[in-house]
DNA sequence: CAGAAAACTTACCAAATGGTAAGTCTATGT
DNA sequence: ACATAGACTTACCATTTGGTAAGTTTTCTG
């Protein structure tokens, strides 16, 4: 029944994992290859370097990024309803797979070579977010702030909250779900309140 | 005039904008020393290890982190005012001073050992912000919500807008002075715009 | 079934890394 | 003048790291 799933494959799983939740350097080819029961030149068979590797990680996870988000949002859907189905898909997916979120975080700081194609596959969500958001304001439906600005409090708001365990923590908070769960509905009544127009 | 800066603060200064802006196994403690113009030997004979040398750097960040808005915030202060004030004096420390904030970002995410002193430290400033924000819902000046996730809410949307230069990028802004100060405008009304009861 | 390509492993290697040991230089107190 | 302690440097060292070279096994194909 069950497929074996091909080494490719798992190492990049096993990637994403790692340098999402713990960073690039500090991971190891041979940490990686351990893990997976191979040895570290396998994986430098199937990408030849280190560097590669993380390129061929990002791809990835831009890839889950971008299906987790557009799953989720209905392109007909209009004003808040829209907003709140991407929050829920974020959150879902910091539940889910939180080093997605993680190595975007990582590479959207970092900025290094390989950075490239998910900063433009970002320039493209963002440019399509900053656009409905735009209409929404023309609309009369949100309230009128500078849109890109807007965004990146929501995006700054958003991911933070589904990605910092340890601030949750520091407010006696435990970062189960549960815990979650309210985050999401908290987080989303926080926006509902910033963006509703009167 | 000019007192020499002792060898010990400068290497703590050095570890501070390294560990804050690159991270801490992305900074090799001969490029410490080679920036400083000193021998690896000697940040060692300063401090036993590196990890000692990280939590004296967190040490030294939780400072700067607690004047920073210590220095900015009146404690007489009512309602939003106080909010405000926090917001600014952290863009402010984030333009002057980014590395404070990154290492506060780099503690909080990974949790290490060090870690605990940062985190205490954050339990107190956290704990004091919620009971100021539940008076203030109490009086009826900011609206009903759950203070400690406002709060996560808060601090991941100034410290996001203000850590985030490269999703400020992606979003067509040049992570300048100009559009700090920018940012800073509009994240103070997103949250007024949240917080402020009709 | 031959053989070639794919998917690895074993064996190395040079550079970098955190850390130790021992020496040097300088100020300072006696 | 001299011992002493502080502030380093030079000289090493073991381990880890990313990467290469060459072999070995498995899988596909003609």
């Amino acid at each position: 029944m069950s497929v074996p799933v091909p080494t490719r494959e798992r190492i990049l799983d096993s990637s994403l994992a790692a340098f999402g939740l713990r960073g690039y350097d500090s991971t190891s080819l041979d940490d990686l290859a351990s893990d997976l029961g191979i040895t570290k030149q396998a994986i430098l068979y199937h990408f030849s370097s280190k560097e590669h590797l993380l390129t061929a990680t990002i791809e990835l996870a831009v890839r889950e990024l971008g299906s987790a988000l557009a799953g989720a949002s209905d392109p007909q859907a209009r004003g808040f309803q829209r907003i709140e189905d991407l929050v829920r898909a974020t959150f879902s997916l910091a539940a889910r797979r939180p080093e997605v979120l993680g190595l975007v975080r990582l590479v959207t700081r970092q900025g290094g070579t390989a950075s490239g194609e998910l900063a433009s596959a970002m320039s493209v969500m963002l440019g399509e977010a900053v656009r409905f958001v735009e209409t929404e304001m023309v609309a009369g439906r949100f309230r009128r702030h500078d849109p890109r600005m807007l965004l990146l409090a929501v995006y700054s708001a958003v991911v933070g909250v589904a990605t910092e365990p340890e601030v949750m923590r520091a407010l006696g908070l435990e970062p189960d779900l549960r815990s979650l769960v309210k985050a999401r509905r908290e987080t989303i009544e926080f926006l509902r309140a910033a963006l509703i127009a009167d």
